[in-house]
DNA sequence: ATACATTAAATGTCGCAACATTGGTTCCAA
DNA sequence: TTGGAACCAATGTTGCGACATTTAATGTAT
């Protein structure tokens, strides 16, 4: 649908104003669509991206402060979603017995087996993008990448 | 910035993948700055956008239902932010009187003099995309159009 | 007129983002 | 060696997103 008419919105001041909206709204909605292919699993994406990252680290230990640089936003709490995958059994959480200030956080057996089990959930909503051919894919990164430059 | 630096992942399973990132990414990347520049004026995003709203319809009211239509997200708490503007008296709430489920929510002088001032703010921010052409903004909305398609 | 469905907004709950502060640990320099 | 800086994680607070439930008002069919 036309983002006009997703967000009621008739004009656009111009050009950019409109592109910065589509961004936003586009991420929104591809945001929404994988939360929502989680959910079954009692997952949030916050909570995933963690585990992704802790899998990648496997079997050695993560750090919060890791965790924090690895995520894709980066002032967010760490600290109480691992608390929620620890409630859930899906990580452990042990003082680092080298430098007691930092906590090794593993992903768990449990843990691993949820990454399995939604093994193509992240990859069929890249799918999504489908309708987009491989170049238009690249361009759209690099349009986005020179926004950030 | 190159998007695998920021989110320091050194591969992509595809350019879906990445292009679906980098969308996020830059959608977070943009919000955050805007955010930034509405904070010195207590303003939140939510929170102008329902503003920006209520001027449109001024001087007639708008109900909550309204807002939600129009509102990025649609399943935010439109109440709740109206809350926050009746306590700040950037509005006003009032019964509906031909519907009393109804509630009239208008925007007030001083909600409308804080738009003023903060005018320029957002369109500044729409200025970030000024490193892409004219075109190329028309080419990203296109895209991200054909995304949700 | 009364029962029932529908509608509008508000409220409750949970999880996350953003930001400040705290508590304990380690490092380092005087 | 000890006092302060730097560091790491945890915690507190506020506001929002998502979703379910509630309360009140209205519409409607009998």
């Amino acid at each position: 649908m036309k983002l006009e008419d997703e967000i009621q919105q008739r004009a656009f001041k111009n050009v950019y104003q409109k592109a910065h909206l589509n961004v936003v709204f586009t991420a929104g909605w591809l945001q929404q669509r994988l939360a929502a292919a989680f959910k079954p699993y009692g997952l949030t994406l916050p909570q995933y991206n963690v585990l992704r990252i802790l899998r990648g680290q496997h079997p050695k230990p993560a750090t919060v402060n890791l965790l924090i640089e690895r995520m894709l936003d980066k002032t967010s709490n760490a600290s109480r979603i691992v608390d929620k995958l620890e409630a859930k059994h899906l990580v452990t959480r042990q003082i680092c017995p080298s430098n007691r200030r930092a906590v090794d956080i593993r992903i768990t057996e449990a843990g691993l087996e949820l990454l399995r089990q939604t093994e193509s959930l992240a990859d069929g909503q890249d799918q999504g993008l489908r309708n987009l051919t491989d170049e238009e894919a690249a361009q759209l990164s690099d349009l986005l990448d020179k926004i950030r430059d």
